[in-house]
Parts: structure tokens; sequence; C-alpha cells
DNA sequence: AGCACGCCGACT
DNA sequence: GTCGGCGTGCTC
């Protein structure tokens, strides 16, 4: 035996945030095709095992052979997915983020935990000769046996255990009959190739028109190969017939196709549309999905099993075999960014996957980000519009209600209850979105001014009325409604301004006759579904919806005709440069909701600065005309995306220690930078809501012209504040590619 | 992030 | 006397 300064180890990265790989002896595992890149392991850790990702080996250590332990078991005989491997340490990279970490985000909980990729196999039951002559009265005491055993018997090739658990049966029924030996399992082999092409579509594609054939025509001249499409189509006129279409020809190459959309979106109702149009399963990767079923969607994703797989922003997580294209709907939706922990935002993952895999990328919106837009319009990305509406009627255009020197009546102008008014008594329907819930966003004391405060934030807190107490919208503190001012003594408290709640209440006292819908978290949390008050607005019966953007976002009601926005000043004078450019997409798309059936909508924009020249040309030439000119003043201004930027976030419940971080931190920062001007450097600077829960926020932006020079900085900054002893005391986090300054 | 160790307050 | 609060430090 020789002396080895140097033994060979391999390299894992482990699910810790610690941005650095672990040395671990081979022991006496040695995998048949060497230590690739991808194989899991499970390893020692400190005090526990855990499961870490191969990154390397064998390598030489730096350590020394007794500074090592040995690898406890190889989890995998094949790693996992390559291309799923290079998205993770491309996001890892680009988000400076721990690869472990990453790597654990973007595996589903069943590989995270050591369990084998194995699926393709599932259990199937049938009757045994037992089963099959089994006496009737044998069962009378277990109803739910008897039950399944009669649909088994109705199935003598056997039925799988998700088609059994489909119809309500337990697992225990399962066990009971299999030791009772009336019933046996199997393993069987999921059939792996797809069907031909021409049994793919369940119904026939629609007719195309004329802009949505163009636009089909121009994805097909590049299939493969990576081909960068910005989608802007405004609302109806038709951009998902255009994704059906494209999966359609992917499909029957046998390409899949990866399909994201907002959290909003992936309603049942989307999903139906995917269902309806193909014969071959649309696999959907929702929130509702068991941890078992979830981990069969990514091994039929891997495998190629499955063709059109649809999902919220994780699944741009999702390996794909034979990748055919990737489609981000509503590509400029919020939920696409990940707000805490890795902060990745799915469609940049999604145009960087586009990119890897040579194939075409579609970005559909009615209103683009200002980033995909600019892409498009300097000819990075090939600019696909639809401009017409499948329905006979133009776009509603913004009219706006000046809410100056008005006297107004539940919030709402005199001009507007009587355009509510004529759109019900014509038996129409109409939608009130006021973006805030509860029923008013503070109370006060009429006596001496007192307001109600959250004790953990800087924020008022929110009044609600169903039921009645104060809640805090940033944190979960709630507090009773006090019967007096907790100040004065005076009993004189009154709700200041109105959110879906009081405006639920006004549209009631104007409309006594008429139903009022009230959609927003609150609401829908209580009712358990959405779906269902949806269904009944759908009937079309004359009613009042009021809500938040959970209205504004996708649904369909064909029966609405007058759209009001409470307060579109929302947006206007925020502090947060990109404030204006999510109000008008927001508006934009509320004013969607209008007419989009057999008759033509208005929508009525409430505002105290009717002259405000943006709001203005929003109103008079759509989202289109506004992004162009938004677009020119971030140009002007050296905002994104004409540079880049990143955000150090730094939270701490003591506010000296949050300062004393932040300043280091900056000064370091500057330092390093040398007075160069390639890399800005701003602050620190207190956070928008600088107390939140007790912990002080604060905030060092960094902003470059090159992605490059950037990344250098932040990799720098990293790891300045990985090594900094005052930096272990406090949170910090970075955010590459901020959305929200809050 | 976990999960220890470690050193001071209120309970059986 | 010990149960447990969260400060500090480490994980190949």
């Amino acid at each position: 035996m020789t002396y080895s300064p140097a033994p060979a180890v391999i390299r894992v990265a482990l699910p810790s945030p610690l941005r650095r790989l672990f040395d671990y002896l081979p022991g006496s595992h040695a995998p048949a095709d060497g230590w690739q890149p991808g194989l899991r392991v499970k390893v020692p850790f400190g005090r526990r095992e855990v499961v870490g990702v191969v990154v390397e080996g064998p390598v030489a250590s730096e350590l020394s052979a007794e500074q090592l332990r040995p690898v406890t078991a190889l989890l995998d005989e094949e790693p996992l997915p390559a291309s799923w491997w290079w998205l993770c340490r491309f996001t890892a990279r680009y988000y400076q983020h721990s690869l472990g970490d990453t790597l654990h985000h973007a595996m589903p909980a069943l590989l995270r935990q050591g369990r084998p990729l194995a699926g393709r196999t599932q259990e199937q039951w049938q009757l045994t000769a037992a089963g099959r002559n089994v006496a009737p009265e044998t069962l009378k005491r277990a109803p739910r046996q008897a039950e399944l055993l009669a649909m088994l018997s109705q199935h003598p090739h056997g039925l799988v255990t998700q088609a059994i658990s489909a119809q309500g049966f337990q697992r225990d029924a399962l066990r009971a009959l299999q030791h009772k030996g009336l019933i046996t399992a199997h393993t069987i082999t999921l059939a792996a190739p797809p069907p031909a092409a021409g049994s793919l579509l369940a119904n026939p594609a629609l007719p195309l028109h004329q802009e949505q054939a163009t636009a089909l025509a121009a994805l097909h001249e590049k299939l493969d190969d990576y081909h960068p499409c910005l989608l802007e189509g405004v609302t109806g006129s038709g951009k998902t017939e255009v994704y059906l279409q494209l999966i359609e020809a992917m499909a029957s190459k046998g390409r899949q196709s990866l399909v994201l959309v907002p959290e909003i979106g992936l309603t049942p109702q989307t999903l139906a549309r995917f269902r309806q149009r193909f014969s071959i399963p649309v696999v959907a990767l929702h929130s509702g999905l068991t941890d078992p079923e979830r981990l069969d969607a990514w091994e039929a994703a891997a495998s190629g099993r499955a063709l059109i797989i649809i999902g919220t922003r994780s699944a741009i997580f999702t390996p794909l075999a034979n990748p055919g294209v990737i489609i981000v709907d509503e590509e400029h939706d919020g939920s696409y960014k990940q707000q805490d922990g890795l902060r990745y935002h799915a469609r940049d993952l999604a145009v960087a996957r586009a990119h890897h895999h040579r194939i075409p990328l579609l970005l559909g919106s009615a209103t683009p980000s200002l980033e995909s837009l600019h892409q498009a319009l300097n000819g990075h990305y090939r600019h696909l519009r639809l401009t017409q509406r499948a329905s006979r009627f133009p776009p509603a255009k913004l009219e706006l209600v000046d809410l100056r020197h008005r006297h107004r009546q539940g919030g709402l102008a005199p001009s507007v209850i009587k355009a509510l008014s004529a759109t019900l008594d014509a038996g129409h329907q109409a939608l009130v979105f006021i973006n805030r819930r509860g029923f008013a966003p503070t109370l006060a004391c009429h006596a001496c001014g007192w307001m109600a405060e959250c004790h953990q934030c800087d924020a008022k807190m929110t009044l609600h009325r169903q039921p009645p107490l104060l809640a805090c919208h940033h944190c979960d503190s709630r507090r009773a409604l006090p019967d007096a001012c907790p100040e004065c003594g005076s009993g004189d408290l009154r709700a200041l301004g109105a959110g879906t709640e009081r405006t639920e209440e006004s549209l009631l006292g104007l409309f006594p006759k008429l139903p009022v819908y009230r959609i927003d978290r609150d609401s829908t949390r209580r009712r358990d579904s959405l779906e269902q008050t949806l269904r009944e607005v759908q009937r079309g019966e004359p009613c009042l919806l009021v809500g938040t953007q959970m209205l504004a976002k996708g649904h369909h009601l064909p029966h609405v005709t007058l759209v009001v926005v409470l307060n579109a000043d929302g947006g206007l004078y925020a502090a947060d440069f990109r404030a204006l450019e999510h109000s008008a997409q927001l508006l934009e798309q509320v004013a969607g909701r209008a007419g989009r059936a057999a008759h033509p909508g208005r929508v009525l924009v409430q505002t105290l600065h009717p002259d405000d020249p943006n709001l203005g040309l929003l109103a008079e030439h759509g989202y289109h005309a506004l992004s162009r000119q938004l677009l020119e003043e971030r140009r002007t201004a050296r905002l994104p995306p004409f540079c880049f930027m990143a955000l150090l976030r730094i939270e701490s419940p003591q506010e000296e220690a949050a300062q004393a971080l932040a300043t280091q931190a900056a000064g370091a920062l500057r330092g390093w930078l040398a007075g160069g001007d390639s890399v800005r450097c701003l602050g620190p600077v207190p956070a928008p809501m600088e107390r939140r829960q007790n912990r002080y926020h604060l905030h060092v932006m960094l902003s470059a012209d090159k992605r490059s020079q950037l990344h250098r900085a932040c990799s720098w900054l990293v790891q300045w504040l990985e090594s900094s002893r005052e930096a272990r005391k406090v949170r910090w986090s970075l955010d590459i590619d901020p959305q929200t300054l809050s």
C-alpha cells in the first residue's frame, strides 16, 4: 500500500446554502461507467446523511485522508439527464446560488430523498381465481372492498393503482383484498413509444386567420435550431391556437413541447383546452400532484414518454429527452420570477435552455415585458404579431373618468354608476376591478388622526369585515377591531378608502336586485372554488363581478361588456421604475376582459390624474404605444433592459447590524471596483418598506452595461460576503435581474 | 440550512 | 438539581 498525500475523491454538490463542493472517498462504490456528473449519492454530512449529486471525480483532494469520509451509497446507475444537469449548473452560476441547493430545487421531492428514478413501471391489479369465485356474502362487512372487487371483475386485464385511486379507493382496500388472496398485483412497464402521427388529435385544429397562419409559418421556417420568437398578440387574438398547432407539429415528429403558464393561468379551463385537442397525454405539473405523481411526470418527460408538458415556473426544470419547443405564455407575468431562495426567472431560463437545446422558443403575451420587447425590436428575437381579435369588435379603448371634484358613491363616479346601470339593464355583466383586498386599507380615528398600524411592519393594517379584524398584508399578524381609539378613546373610528369587500358592499347597495360576486384571495379560499363562481358567471345572467387581479388574468368571461377600474393611479408615480410597466400591463389585461363575444365592450378607468401623459397614451393608443415609449425612457435613463441589475438585500432584526453589513459590503465593493465606471453601485438604501415582520431591510443596487461585468462584480461580492464575519449574523441574498425593488 | 455545543434562567 | 432559551461554529 502506497502513502498518498492526495487521495482520489469524488466531488459532490450537497443540499446546503454553502457555495462549495465536498470531497468524498468512493469507498467500495464503482459506477459501471465511472463517476459521471449527475449521479446521486448518499453521503454523511456533519451528523446527518444527505443526498448529493456527483460533480466530478475521481480527482485529487486537497484534504488528507483523515479529513475525508466515504460515500454511503450510490443511488443511480445512470446519471440524471444531461440537459437537466446543464440547466442546473447554468442556473447556479447565473444566479450565483449554491449548486447543491439549485439541484435540490430542481429535483422532485422523491429524488431528493434518494428514491430511485425507476419510473415506467406500475402495479397492475387483477382478481385471483379465489377472487373470481368469491361468495357474495364474504365481504358484506367491507362494502368498499366489495365495490373494489366488483370493479376489478369488470377489468379482466387488470387496473393500475393510479386508476383505482382515481375511483376513490384507498390503498388499504387493495392491501386488504391482497391479504385475503382475492386479488394480486404484477408490475407492468408503461407503454413507452408515443402513438404514431395521425392519432395525435382528439379534436381537429381550428382554422387560422391570416395573422395566425403567418405567425405559424414563420415558426415553421426554423424548427430545428434556436429560434427565439416573441408572439405579441392582443387579448383574444388566438395565441393559444398558434401554440396548439406548433405543439401538434412537434408531437407528430415525436418531439416534446414544454409549456410554461403563470401561476394563475394553470386553471382547469386552460388544461381542458389542451386535453381536448390532443389524444396523447398532456402532463400537467400543478401544485395538487402527490410526490409519486410528480416523480412519474418527471420520468415521463425525461424518458420522452410524455410529449406535452405544461406547468408553472418550476416546470422549467423538467428534463426533456427530445425537446422540440419551449413556450412561455404570458411571458411578462411576474410569477415567473421566484421571489425567495433561488431567485430565478423561468422565462429567462427558458431562453437559455432553448439556446442550449437549439430549439425554437415562443414567448407569448398581449403585453410583452420591456425586456422581451427590446429583444424583438432590436432583432434578437423574431417579432410575430397578432393584432386582430377573433370577435367582431376591436379591443375596447380605455375611457378615463376624472375623479377630481366629483363626489363619489361607494368609490364610484356618477358616470360610472350610470354606465353600470345601463349595462345591467341591457342584460349584460360588468366587472369592477380594484387592486386591493379587504374592506378598507386603513382604519382611522376621526378625532385624533390615529391610524391602525402593524406592530411588526412599517405598514397600515387592512380592515376586514368578513371576518371582522385588522390584518397586515405584509406579515401574518392579525388583531381584533378596537371599539375605541387606543390613543384618545374616541369611538369615532372610520374605514378609510376601499377594498374589494367594501366595493362589494357598495355595489350591493346600488344594485340590490342583482348578484355580486367577489373574487379575491379571501373569497376563493373560503369558497374553495373560484371555478364554481366562474361557471355560474358563464351562464350569462346579468351580474356584477368585483375582484383583484385574480379576475384580470386569463379567465374567459364572454358576457362581460363593461369593465370598471376603480383606481388606475397606483403605478403612475411609484418609486419602482417598473411600476408603470406592470400597471399598464395589468390595465391592458383587465381591459381585455371586456367584450370578448357577441357584444362590444367598454372600459372605464377612474383616475385622479386624467392629464397624465402616460395614462393618456395608454388610453388612446394602448399598451403597444406606451411600451415603446417606456422603452425609450429606459434607454435614456440607462435602466433595464439597457443595463443589467443585481440587488443585494440585507435583513436583520437588529437595524444596526443590517446597516453595518450593508455599509461594509458596499464599501468593500466600491473599493474593489476602484472607481472604474463599468459597474455602478448604489446604496445602501432602506428598502421601500424598511421594517417588515420586525426585520430591517436594506438594499445595495449594482448595475452595469455588460452582463459579464455585473457577473464578475457579483461573484466577488458573494465571496466577500461568504468570508465576512458580520455577514454570518444577518441574512443576505443577491437577486440577479430583480423584478421588484421591494 | 441543519444540527450540534455551550452557557445562563424558571421549574419538578 | 435539569429543561430549554438561542448565540456561535462546522459540515468533505
